[in-house]
RNA sequence: GCGCGGUUAGCUUAGCGGUAGAGCGCUCGCUUCACACGCGAGAGGUCAUAGGUUCGAACCCUAUACCGCGCACCA
């Protein structure tokens, strides 16, 4: 055994750590294998991501799943990816081609375009698996995908085939959500809502052969006008009743529409009156379709004005035109006014820019499998965690809307349409070479749907499908888990035909979103997300991960505050000296049986309390509670196994000849060595470290077994006997306490040895008694029969413990303090009295109850007891 | 507008019917032979507000306020 460094430092140890993983193979997943099946597929990071404190969380997750389930002894398959996000991907090629050779993509062509963005994703795209590499990820990299992959791509021109001729899929011309910016339509789930202070503008359209009447229409969008083939208002309202049937005039270009009558116009917005604008709005065309107007595009598909009979207009960008035309209506006299209008827009996820409803022909898939979907979740054949996700799921899934699926953008899987003389054929391969392929892609999301299975070769699939459980953020609830949930269903991967069988995960973890300090979302414009691979370099990995996971309560968002990796790493670094300190007394034993040995009541006390722990960890980790989980960890190593058993283990120790020196370093020993197995899924690499250089078990501790709930009972039951044991080491602990405070109320330094007095209620044994003297640094604890004179006293488990302070006791500070004591005591005694003699609780609270509180009150009478006589004996 | 979360010490949070708990930060004392990435002690909370249920409420119910998220065609 070699000596170990003072501190901890990652840095050296788990590159090579992490080289041996690799090199062994250890994540290698065997579908042949015998053990149970333990997987997980990684939410594929697209090829132009890089390491966000979002995808630590989200993969540390992930691998302590991982980890534990090798460690129980799973076969476990974690199996990693990355995503092209064609539009995401297109968008940084187009950018630096537009850097470096001032031409987009359409000067370049689509041959030569693709080709520099298989060049960028050859050098940039795996940048962040390897970057996921350094946290430390057990994904089974030989399994490595990627959604365009020869295979997988296959694989989704022909799941696009088969919807196809099942009906399922379809061409339309229908209103899209439409992005001027990245030239492509959208999927709902795309655009986002952004509040916008906006304008709205009061115009008047006059009604024609009606001198002096007009309607006033109020509108966001006054540079559409040009497109309005109508307006309309309420059946019902009486104000313009008169006027259905008639017709207005539109003021530029000048012309006449209809006025009509429909019932989705609200009379108490704005005026009451809604100009029509068919070809611009999702209602506007609905009405349009019911009232059979015409559909007139005053818009470009960048989003500039594209309307020659307005010449004012033309070619403007349209927010530039919503100025011009609010000026030429002002110049026309027909504005009313403008109020400042606060109003949610639809965002571009991606580009950032408003979109625009445009009528498009596109393709569209009608979701099958809907109603399972539902059923699947509503029950709990997939669980969520946290459950209340599965609402928001529901409420999606119930009002599911038709997947507008092309996009018009070249990187990703071209869809399998073949274009002759405006017919079409549905098939992967070209049917001939006279036909043209359609040139739209699918979106991302149709490939990753299927990632859960087309990831698997059958035999991968027979042993790990479907996956234990997926962990994923719940902005992609939509985009992606219900989706895959829908793709498991409709195709089928399974190894038989029932829905458990074949929905891609038993459960899925939600985690937190990860805000700054200040509950601000992370973003590169405020510059507030920290790279995690800095944290790495400064806190190690297992420092990050375990601080991380600390603060990620189930279901809430996470305020990330860098203080709380320092104690991760602080964290580690106390385990690393821990051991130090137990290489000081000769090699660790592997297989130590501490119940076999004479125990100390303090090793006692501690094995109970990591038989607590594990209880109560396989509890936390059931209900996918990591930080429980970890912060059992971090309360059992640092307090109960180094401030308490530790210290008081350090006198068994420095002992000759202690009767009890070999059960304290038994039970050392295998506290020990199952603490580095449960710390391991959150710090895999000091505590593989730790376990080397101790040599616990086999060359690497990633399979040697879990401190299950079983076993935790199975320790508990070894100790039955000597419970008692057990309390008195909390007795002392509690008396060391109290000790310590009586020292530090009359301000005696930590450094300085005191005697003290006990008066012991049971005689006390001389290795506690010595316990008991080092705990609360005394020179020695003398007996005594009765009070010391003049000494502050306190109480305590074990007696009434004395600090004789010839001399320098303050009587007044010394009553003060015990009165203090006794009225706090009396408060709560008071307390309980009133509950015990009201009969309204004694009929009502269970018999258990009350005995504990009658005990409770006669603990409470005794100590008040004693710091009566206390008090007196200072009087006299 | 509807729905779902949240509101506990300066900060991050646990507790979800029987006397408010932790970590960090802060104050004070310690280089005590594993660890100053440490040890010891202390101060600090009308548990968002208002009602209700209950013998008893941070905890259950009902409103309100603020924060966050989701959904929605109100131009």
């Amino acid at each position: 055994m070699s000596d170990l460094p003072k501190a901890y430092e990652p840095k050296e140890i788990a590159e090579s750590i992490y080289a041996r993983w690799l090199q062994d193979q250890t994540y290698r997943a065997d579908p042949s294998s015998s053990k149970p099946a333990f997987s997980i597929v990684m939410p594929p990071p697209n090829i132009t991501g890089v390491l966000t404190l979002g995808h630590v969380l989200n993969n540390t997750l992930q691998d302590v799943l991982s980890r534990k389930a090798r460690l129980e002894g799973y076969e476990v398959l974690w199996l990693p990816g990355t995503d092209h996000a064609g539009l995401a991907t297109e968008m940084v090629v187009e950018r630096s081609l537009r850097k470096q050779r001032g031409i987009g993509r359409k000067e370049l062509g689509r041959e030569e375009f693709l080709r520099l963005v298989r060049e960028w994703r050859e050098k940039h795209g795996r940048i962040i698996v390897e970057q996921l590499k350094k946290l430390g990820s057990s994904a089974d990299w030989s399994r490595e995908r990627f959604t365009m992959d020869a295979d997988y791509s296959r694989a989704v021109q022909e799941v696009f085939v088969a919807l196809y001729r099942k009906g399922l899929i379809y061409r339309g011309k229908r209103m899209v959500n439409w992005c001027p910016a990245s030239l492509t339509a959208l999927s709902d789930e795309e655009v986002l809502p952004r509040e916008e202070q906006s304008n709205l503008y009061f115009v008047r359209y006059a009604v024609e052969d009606e001198p002096g009447a007009f309607l006033t229409v109020a509108t966001t969008r006054p540079e559409t006008i040009p497109g309005d083939t109508g307006i309309a208002v309420h059946p019902e309202d009486e104000r313009y009743r008169k006027w259905i049937g008639r017709r207005a005039v539109r003021p530029f270009p000048h012309g006449s529409i209809p006025i009509l009558a429909d019932a989705a116009v609200d009379p108490a917005f704005g005026s009451g009156v809604l100009k029509i604008t068919p070809a611009h709005d999702k209602l506007d065309f609905e009405i349009g379709q019911r009232h059979k107007l015409p559909i007139v595009d005053v818009l470009h598909p960048d989003g500039r004005m594209n309307c020659p009979s307005v010449p004012e207009l033309d070619g403007l960008d349209r927010f530039e035109a919503r100025k011009k035309a609010a000026s030429l209506l002002e110049e026309k006299g027909l504005l009313a006014k403008i109020e400042p209008y606060l109003h949610t827009v639809g965002v571009s996820e991606r580009a950032n820019v408003p979109i625009e409803p445009r009528l498009s022909e596109q393709w569209f898939l009608r979701y099958p499998k809907a109603e399972e979907a539902l059923r699947v979740v509503r029950e709990r054949r997939i669980r969520f965690f946290p459950e209340h996700w599965e609402k928001v799921y529901e409420h999606w899934i119930e009002n599911i809307q038709d997947w507008c699926i092309s996009r018009q953008v070249w990187w990703g899987h071209r869809i399998p349409v073949w274009w002759k003389d405006g017919s079409h054929l549905c098939q992967v391969e070209s049917p001939g070479p006279e036909w043209v392929q359609d040139p739209d892609t699918l979106d991302t999301w149709f490939s990753s749907w299927l990632w859960a299975f087309e990831t698997m070769d059958p035999a991968t699939r027979r042993k790990f499908y479907p996956t234990s459980v997926l962990v994923t953020g719940p902005d992609i609830i939509f985009l992606w888990v219900a989706r895959m949930i829908i793709a498991g269903l409709e195709f089928r991967p399974g190894r038989g035909p029932s829905l458990e069988e074949n929905i891609p995960f038993r459960a899925v973890y939600f985690t937190g979103l990860i805000r700054d300090r200040l509950g601000r979302k992370m973003s590169k414009s405020l510059g507030n997300s920290p790279d995690p691979l800095a944290l790495i370099e400064k806190y190690g990995a297992d420092g990050l991960r375990f601080g991380l996971l600390r603060i990620a309560p189930q279901g809430q968002d996470i305020r990330f505050d860098e203080k709380q990796i320092e104690e991760g790493r602080n964290f580690c670094n106390k385990l690393w000296n821990a051991c130090r300190f137990r290489a000081r007394f000769g090699p660790i034993a592997a297989s130590a049986r501490p119940w076999e040995d004479r125990l100390s009541p303090f090793a006692v006390e501690m094995l109970s309390a990591l038989s607590q722990t594990g209880i109560r960890l396989e509890t936390a980790f059931g209900a996918y509670e990591f930080s429980e989980a970890a912060g059992l960890l971090y309360s059992f190593v640092w307090n109960d196994f180094c401030s308490s058993f530790l210290e008081a283990a350090k006198v068994d120790l420095s002992q000759d000849r202690s009767p009890t020196a070999s059960g304290t370093l038994a039970a050392f020993d295998y506290a020990l060595s199952w603490i580095l197995r449960l710390l391991h899924p959150f710090c895999p690499f000091v505590t593989e470290e730790l376990w080397n250089r101790f040599e616990l078990g086999p060359s690497t501790l990633q399979f040697a077994g879990w401190f299950s709930a079983a076993e935790a009972r199975k320790l508990d039951e070894r100790l039955a006997d000597r419970k008692e044991a057990a309390l008195l080491a909390r007795s002392i602990y509690q008396a060391a306490e109290r000790g310590r405070h009586l020292r530090s109320t009359y301000g005696i330094p930590s450094n300085q040895k005191v005697p003290f007095l006990l008066r012991a209620d049971a005689p006390l044994a001389n290795a506690e008694r010595t316990v008991l003297a080092a705990l609360s640094n005394a020179s020695e604890i003398a007996d005594v029969d009765g009070p010391p004179p003049k000494a502050p006293m306190v109480l305590t488990a074990v007696g009434e413990l004395y600090l004789p302070l010839e001399g320098i006791l303050d009587l007044d500070v010394e009553r003060k303090r015990l009165t203090n004591e006794k009225e706090k005591l009396a408060r709560n005694w008071q307390a309980i009295q009133d509950r015990l003699h009201n009969p309204e609780v004694t009929a009502r609270v269970p018999a258990e109850k009350l005995k504990a509180w009658k005990e409770q009150a006669r603990q409470l009478e005794s100590a008040m007891r004693r710091l009566e006589d206390q008090l007196n004996e200072l009087s006299q």
